[in-house]
RNA sequence: CGCGGGGUGGAGCAGCCAGGUAGCUCGUCGGGCUCAUAACCCGAAGGUCGCAGGUUCGAAUCCUGCCCCCGCAA
């Protein structure tokens, strides 16, 4: 059984990674997006799943459209393909391609969350569980029959960094149970029923008139990467980390009702308040409130600046 | 030439504009108080002020060049 993997993200490493332990030189390709110009000084960047193909001396191929591509595609004569957040959305030509069908993970339990960012989406609305699903591609977005799926509860304590660590690897053991189980022959696909698609996130402002729950999980959610901010004194600070906490104090939302170093940085959110307990300044690098506290002149009763809308 | 912030004992910062003794909040170590403590009091150690030149009697501070880190935007 011949396989393409295609993928482009860290999120995307791991199942790369067992589905070679697993299936070694049937494993023939890696696709993945073409390498971005990153950073300040827009440095061409490959993509991780590049990097760990190319640590796994696997041919690397790098369609600007894969969808003008199918001839080249077909070449390999793979029996099926596996997609992993691969970033392009795929045509029936390509589809065609592969005799035993095209496979994605995806990382929500379907049909919930189809679409971008289902790790950001699920932890910002505050879900407590979520997931994994393979599934077999079919033209809709992440519409596709259901072949397997895993769940995770989302801790308090989780972040996008965290749960997307943890998910990735649950995809990485579901794909290859998955690929055991296409290889048998025994599939039973499952419909999905009424679901939801959901964007990409942004870099959010982060609006503490909300609940602190919701702060809370705006804040984990977008940590690492778009990161939630706000700015207080004219500093703009990214968000790493944040913790509902009791408040019995009754200031305007935005107000910092704790700032010494050893309580950390508590700020009055519409109903309750949250601890950030990691920020990045700007300029500067990331630190925990403890270190910015005891630089930084911030005080108690001071107040968040008012969000930009 | 996309915009911008920054490199000062182990950490986070002030000092720079108007050159002249190395500062603050912590941490560490030692001592004290306490039944006890992450609390409090006293004391100590620890710094080539990113690098290289230049100006000056004298440079963390002014000038020039370079290196590195980071935020936004792409």
């Amino acid at each position: 059984m011949k396989i393409i993997f295609a993928g482009t993200p860290m999120f995307a490493v791991p199942s790369l990674q067992s589905i070679y332990e697993a299936y070694g030189s049937d494993l023939i390709a890696v696709i993945t997006q073409p390498d971005k110009p990153q950073g300040r000084k827009g440095i061409l960047t490959p993509s991780p799943v590049k990097e760990e193909a190319e640590r796994l001396g696997l041919p690397v191929l790098q369609f600007a459209r894969i969808r003008d591509c199918v001839s080249a595609l077909s070449e390999y004569g793979a029996d099926l393909m596996v997609t992993c957040a691969y970033g392009q959305i795929l045509t029936q030509e390509v589809l065609n391609t592969f005799p035993m069908g095209v496979w994605n993970i995806h990382a929500s339990l379907l049909p919930a969350y189809r679409g971008a960012a289902p790790i950001a989406r699920a932890l910002i609305d505050g879900c407590t569980e979520t997931g994994v699903t393979v599934m077999k591609t079919e033209l809709g977005l992440d519409t596709g029959d259901m072949l397997l799926s895993d769940k995770t509860p989302i801790y308090d304590s989780d972040t996008l960094g965290t749960l997307g660590e943890r998910l990735s690897r649950l995809g990485a053991e579901l794909i290859v149970k998955a690929l055991g189980l296409i290889g048998q022959g025994e599939l039973s696909l499952k419909k999905q029923g009424e679901g939801f698609t959901c964007k990409k996130v942004q870099r959010t402002e982060v609006d503490f008139t909300g609940t602190a729950r919701e702060v809370s999980c705006l804040i984990r959610g977008l940590s690492p990467a778009p990161f939630a901010y706000a700015s207080i004194g004219g500093l703009v600070l990214n968000f790493w980390y944040a913790e509902e906490v009791p408040c019995d104090t009754d200031v305007p939302a935005g107000t910092v009702i704790d700032a010494s170093p050893k309580g950390g940085l508590t700020v009055k959110c519409g109903t309750g308040a949250v601890r950030i307990d990691e920020l990045q300044p700007a300029g500067g690098r990331r630190m925990t409130a403890r270190d910015f506290l005891n630089g930084r002149k911030i005080k108690e009763g001071q107040c968040f600046d008012k969000p930009v809308l």
